[in-house]
DNA sequence: TTCATAGGAGTGAATATTCATTCCGTTCTT
DNA sequence: AAGAACGGAATGAATATTCACTCCTATGAA
């Protein structure tokens, strides 16, 4: 067992996680092509070498963590999901506090989820794991569709013009352009929901 | 004088153009570092060498075609630009429309300018004529909201919203998920408009 | 008109560098 | 002491860039 263990417990150290996070990091503000293993080890305070010790390759390494990063969004998103008796509006609100939740802890994850969301090096279960994601989003639209609360257009358009939006918001919000509160995200958010609203 | 020139004109092949052609293509597809500078020379049907005759290394390169694209773009939103003496869902109508266009003609120049906007290796100039183009918006946006038309909110915000769900609806309409009709784009037009209109 | 030549565009093999991955000696844990 | 975890230099495969060479055309001397 290595010192990294409390007895038939959890690692003390993980360098696992530590890798995991350095990864993020460069890859959000590089991308993966850009960023180098060696470059990843020194930043997670690694030998090269551990690396592979728990992941087989880079192109491993990068679906791990796209997959760890999009279950995370996922998991945020349908945190106290409001049942379908709430409104729309109701329940769109929760998507986006949520979705700005997410985007204020994990800054990093959304970016990188982003940028390497249609990537050529992410195997299928990552492409799957994106999608289950926006069929989050597409659920909801679609019950707002049947509704006729949400604008009767095809469900990939409304999802990407919401998602657009939101993705870029939270991007400018995060380089400090402009300042982030309350009133600002409230209005945003109105903003979000205009768009895909009937009216 | 060179067999490429008609006597005292211009050349016949331009492979200066080949190049920024077949680098357009595959900086939009794998990105700037996914792409080699050998694959670009292929794709060009040019020597390796050739490239290096017209662009001193690789980020200039890169810088070149960028700054050819977002002057392009900025082009054609300025194209018969309506006087401020329309009203600004005219003028906005006008915006979407030529974005539009330009999607569709330079289908592979928008996803370029999107995926390196924000890239390390871009120069001064570069960026200064990328914050041009998104003052074109930021000058509609400030009218609008001047004229009570637009929401009171920070421009930048606002220009994020529009221009965030502008890229991945064209982004979607090209992948072919959905059938770009005239009703679909009107539609999503009035989406976009009501996203950031004053209600 | 003909031929030799200069000069510049174009080429792609060669070079120097960088990178992902491996391998083995060291350190830590039990 | 045995074995697992670790580190980081070594390796081999790519990659960006260079450079010596070819080829073409315009020029002008004869």
């Amino acid at each position: 067992m290595s010192i990294n263990k409390l007895a038939g417990s959890k690692p003390i150290t993980n360098k696992r996680e530590d890798i995991l996070k350095a990864a993020l990091s460069l890859f959000a503000e590089r991308g993966y092509d850009a960023t180098t293993v060696p470059t990843i080890a020194d930043k997670a305070q690694v030998g090269a070498g551990t690396i592979y010790r728990y992941f087989e390759n880079k192109e491993v390494l990068v679906n791990s963590l796209f997959q760890e990063c999009v279950r995370l969004l996922s998991a945020t998103l349908l945190t106290n999901m409001p049942n379908n008796d709430r409104t729309m509006r109701e329940q769109f609100h929760h998507i986006f506090v949520q979705m700005s939740q997410f985007a204020n802890h994990h800054d990093k994850a959304l970016a990188f989820i982003d940028s390497h969301s249609s990537a050529r090096y992410l195997d299928e279960s990552s492409v799957t794991m994106f999608q289950d994601f926006l069929d989050i989003l597409r659920d909801f639209i679609e019950r707002g569709k049947q509704q006729q609360i949400i604008c009767p257009m095809p469900s990939d358009v409304l999802i990407a013009i919401v998602y657009g939006a939101l993705i870029k918001l939270f991007k400018v919000i995060k380089t400090g352009v402009v300042e982030e509160t309350p009133d600002l995200l409230l209005a945003a958010e109105e903003c979000c929901w205009n768009a895909v609203r009937v009216h």
